[in-house]
DNA sequence: ATAAAACTTGACCTTATGGTAAGTTTATTT
DNA sequence: AAATAAACTTACCATAAGGTCAAGTTTTAT
């Protein structure tokens, strides 16, 4: 019966160490973590961490893949029957939203692409493609349906993911600017409001 | 009359390290370059690289420095006779082409900040503050006067600096997504129109 | 109860890296 | 030409970090 007892100290033990990793290469980036300040922060000793992985590289590995998964899932969709209004309104809430609950995903995935996607793996550069390609499909169609304003659907893309992302990227520096310690509940709310309003006015939408 | 030959020799060190640096320093991350691995791409003996700087820190410090001075300066300036219309066109037109044309200097920073701007010395983001205020100022005197759209200022200009500093930052993701090697010339002009074309109609000025 | 598997851990090894010390060469001044 | 200062270089050291090992402990299966 208590075979279960295995798998809850595995699967705690990989969440513990996954959420330490995530905060150290956020923190340190992917060098200046070292497995010990991994450990400490998930409170086991360095020597089980690398029982659960066997290296540095797949811990970070690891992190990615969630950090992917979590973008993947999060995102939202954009669907040619929801029309260019609600659908830009939906996508954009989507990702401010994430951006604010879980910035150090954001980060990581900032951080990869920045140094130049070294880590990451091809399928997931084409999956994007893919991704973008479809989308921006689905705007042309709209602007060519006189549905929405003819503005050019991969930058407007960009320009998305950009103006949202930011919030969690660069929330220090906002939070300095802002003279603030820590976001509040409202800002979600606030920054989706002003986001879907602005672009929705640039895509002739209001 | 040739104590210039020393001057000139001093200049380029400094500058042949300071570059290797920005380059290491956006591909490793700030533990991941090494001083060797500096040194190297400089073409210069670790031990010289350490006769210009006292440790990696100051060589890091440099590079930071160089990168927020030519932010300063390249960044253009809001002034209230432009008027919204010309300002935006103006400063929007200013930071794609730094971006294009400098960004490794963006990714710097980006990365600065990303990490909790560690390095980043409290002026430079009391610095930052007051700019935005101003800045912001500027741009509430303008929707007063009913000459733009009601937006809020710093959310604006929040996002007039990611839109612009994603080509710099995600320069990697954007090539991949477009499926090319790099950035032509037309690129710059063509951002620029989208972005400013843009968030003109997003300030209601177009 | 016993064996086997899964998990935990301290001690250790190797390598890479930041940095120093001390000497040598080269340019500038007198 | 000699003296001085700047620039360069070699050899070296201490530390920290990734990773292994082998000896334990605990849980599960038989």
């Amino acid at each position: 019966m208590q075979k279960k007892q295995r798998q809850t100290i595995r699967a705690k033990s990989f969440e513990k160490i996954l959420a330490a990793a995530q905060d150290e290469f956020v923190l340190q980036g992917y060098k200046g973590a070292t497995v010990q300040s991994i450990a400490d922060k998930a409170k086991l000793p360095k020597a089980n961490v690398l029982y659960y992985f066997k290296n540095k590289e797949n811990i970070y590995h690891a992190v990615l893949e969630q950090t992917l998964n979590m973008w993947d899932e999060g995102i939202g969709d954009i669907t040619p029957e929801d029309g260019p209004k609600l659908a830009i309104e939906k996508f954009v809430r989507a990702k401010v939203t994430m951006s604010f609950k879980n910035p150090k995903a954001s980060k990581i995935y900032a951080m990869e692409i920045i140094q130049g996607a070294q880590h990451l793996k091809d399928f997931a550069r084409t999956y994007q493609r893919q991704w973008v390609r479809e989308k921006a499909k689905i705007f042309q169609c709209w602007i060519d349906n006189g549905e929405m304003q003819c503005v050019d659907p991969v930058n407007l893309i960009f320009l998305i993911w950009s103006s949202t992302q930011h919030y969690a990227d660069f929330d220090n520096q906002i939070l300095t600017i802002m003279n603030r310690a820590d976001y509040e509940e409202g800002d979600i709310e606030h920054v989706t409001h002003f986001l879907t309003d602005f672009i929705l006015r640039g895509c002739g939408l209001k």
